[in-house]
DNA sequence: GCAGAAAAGTTATTTTTTTCACAAAACAAG
DNA sequence: CTTGTTTTGTGAAAAAAATAACTTTTCTGC
C-alpha cells in the first residue's frame, strides 16, 4: 500500500483517497488536530513526531506513518511547522470542518450532549434537535431548538446535513435511522445499544456505552497489563 | 496464535488467556451475549454463527471464532444451545459479572449516565458518584447517592471496585485519574478528551465523543462504501 | 442405509495495521 | 568543512485480525 502524497500531489477521487487511510489512522489525525490547535494557542512554534507519540501513547514511527497520509513534510531535525501542519490537516478533513450536526432523541444523553455542544466546549455546532415529544417540540432545550421528527427530512435537505447523533430509545433506532437515510443523512454516532441494519453507502459508528463499560470491567477484572493506547 | 480451548482445557493464568484473546472479540462477545440474552427472553432455544453474524454484520467465520475463545462447541447442523452459550460466555466474563461501578463527575453527562443505570435499563449498577461540588455531595442525584470524591479510597476499598466511568471536566480528569488509581482502580472508562497518563496496569478506555462524532462527519462528508461492522 | 445439505471447527491465506530499520536531510560544534 | 546528532520519510518485516477454503459431523429425505 502506497501512501506517498495521495492527497495532494496524485489525482484520485475522495473515495479511493479515503479507501487508502486506515480507519484507525483518521480517528488519531483527529487527536493529532486537537492537540496541534492547543500548541498554537499556547504560542508554540514547532512539534516531533516523538512529541505527539508521547502524547497520545503511540509510537512516533506511527505517527509519521499517520501524517504521511495528510500530505505534509515537516523538516528533518526541525520536525513540524505546527501552523502548517494543523492546517494541513484541516485540509485533509475538508468536507468535515464547518460543517454541521443534529440530534435525535432529546432524552437524558440527548439534553447532555445538547448542553455541551451548546456551551461553546465544541467547535462542532448541533444546529437542531429533534423528538416525537410533543412537550418537547418547539422548545429551546439546552440552548438548541427542538423540532418534530417529522420535520427532519426538510431540515437536512435545506441545511445539507449529513451527520446525525443518534439517542433515542433502543426500540425506536432501527426506525428512525431508516428515516434518516432516507432523508439523505450519511452518518450516525449511534447511541443506542442495537446494530442498525441499513444500506452500505452510510456510515455508522456505534458508540455502546454499556458495551464499552463492560470491556473496561472485563479488563480491570482480569489484570492484564494492557493498555489501549487509543479509542477507535 | 492457537486459541483452541485454552480456556478450559489448557492451564493458563488468566492474564495469559486474555492476552491470546483479541480485544475486538472481547467486545463483540459482549454483543453476542446481549442478543442470546435477548433470545433467551424471547424462548428461542436454539441459533447459529450465521445468525448471530447477520445481526452484527460481521462473517460467520468470525463469530465461530469468537466463540472459540470462550470454549463451548455447538453441534454441526443445530448450531448452539443458546442458554449453554450464553451460560458459556457468562464463565468467560466471570470477573466482570456482578462486579459494580462508580462514576466520577455528576455533571451533565454524569448525570445522564446515572439516570440510565439506575432507571434499570442496565444490569451493571453503579452504586455510588462523586464530585467535589459541596451542592452535590450528600445528595441523591438521578437515583444514586453522591459522595465527595475525597471519600472515594474508603468506599473503593471497602467495596472492590474496579471500574469507574470518568465523566469530569478535561481539566480536572488527569489528577483524578491518578487519585483513582491509587484508590485500587483498575479500569477506567474516560469520557473527557484527553488522554490519561498512567502506570501500565491499568486499562483505560477512551470514549471520546467528540473524537467520535469527527469521525463520523469524515466518513459522511467522503462518500465512501464503508461501513464500520462493529465500534470497538 | 445412503446421498445431499447444512452447520460447526480448523487450517491456510489474505488483508490490515503496526513496528523495525535505515537512508537522507539538517543542524551544531569543533 | 567535517563529524556527530537528531529527526523525518519510507521500504520491508512483523504482528494482528479477518476471511476463505476445506474437513467433519449431523440431520433430512428418499
Ligand atoms: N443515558 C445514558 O447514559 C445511556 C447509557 C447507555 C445507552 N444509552 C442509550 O442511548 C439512548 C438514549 O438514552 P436516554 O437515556 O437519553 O433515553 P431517554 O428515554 O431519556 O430519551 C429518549 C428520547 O428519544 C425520544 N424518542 C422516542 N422515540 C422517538 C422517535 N420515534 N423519534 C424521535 N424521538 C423519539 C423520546 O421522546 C426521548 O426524548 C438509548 O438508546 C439508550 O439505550 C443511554
Ligand atoms: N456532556 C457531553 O455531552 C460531553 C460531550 C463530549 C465530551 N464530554 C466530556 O465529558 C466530561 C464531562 O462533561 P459534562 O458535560 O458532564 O461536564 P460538566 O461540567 O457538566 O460536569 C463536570 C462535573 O465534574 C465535577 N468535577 C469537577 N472537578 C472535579 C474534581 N476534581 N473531582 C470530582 N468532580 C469534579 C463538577 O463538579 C461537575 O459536576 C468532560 O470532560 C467533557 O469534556 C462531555
Amino acid at each position: 500500500m502506497c501512501y506517498i502524497c495521495f492527497v495532494n500531489k496524485i489525482t484520485k477521487t475522495k473515495r479511493e483517497v479515503v479507501a487508502l487511510v486506515p480507519k484507525k489512522t483518521v480517528a488519531r489525525l483527529i487527536l493529532y488536530k486537537r492537540f496541534l490547535k492547543q500548541l498554537i494557542d499556547d504560542g508554540v512554534k514547532n512539534t516531533y513526531s516523538h512529541d505527539i507519540a508521547t502524547k497520545f501513547g503511540v509510537t512516533a514511527t506511527q505517527v509519521r506513518r499517520d501524517l504521511m497520509c495528510v500530505g505534509y513534510h515537516g523538516a528533518s531535525r526541525s520536525g513540524y511547522d505546527v501552523k502548517k501542519l494543523y492546517d494541513e490537516i484541516l485540509r485533509f478533513f475538508i468536507n468535515t470542518e464547518g460543517k454541521d450536526v443534529v440530534l435525535v432523541g432529546v432524552g437524558n444523553l440527548g439534553r447532555a450532549l445538547l448542553s455541551y455542544f451548546s456551551g461553546g466546549k465544541s467547535h462542532i455546532r448541533v444546529v437542531a434537535a429533534f423528538d416525537n415529544d410533543e412537550h418537547k417540540v418547539g422548545r429551546v432545550i439546552c440552548g438548541c431548538r427542538c423540532y418534530h421528527i417529522n420535520e427532519l427530512k426538510d431540515f437536512v435537505d435545506k441545511n445539507k446535513i449529513h451527520t446525525v447523533m443518534l439517542c433515542a430509545p433502543a426500540t425506536a433506532a432501527q426506525d428512525i435511522a431508516v428515516q434518516l437515510i432516507k432523508s439523505g443523512v450519511k452518518g450516525i454516532l449511534n447511541f443506542s445499544p442495537v446494530r442498525l441494519n441499513l444500506s452500505a453507502d452510510v456510515y455508522i459508528e456505534d458508540f455502546d456505552i454499556t458495551m464499552n463499560l463492560e470491556k473496561v470491567m472485563f479488563f480491570a477484572g482480569s489484570n492484564t497489563g494492557f493498555e489501549e493506547k487509543i479509542n477507535v
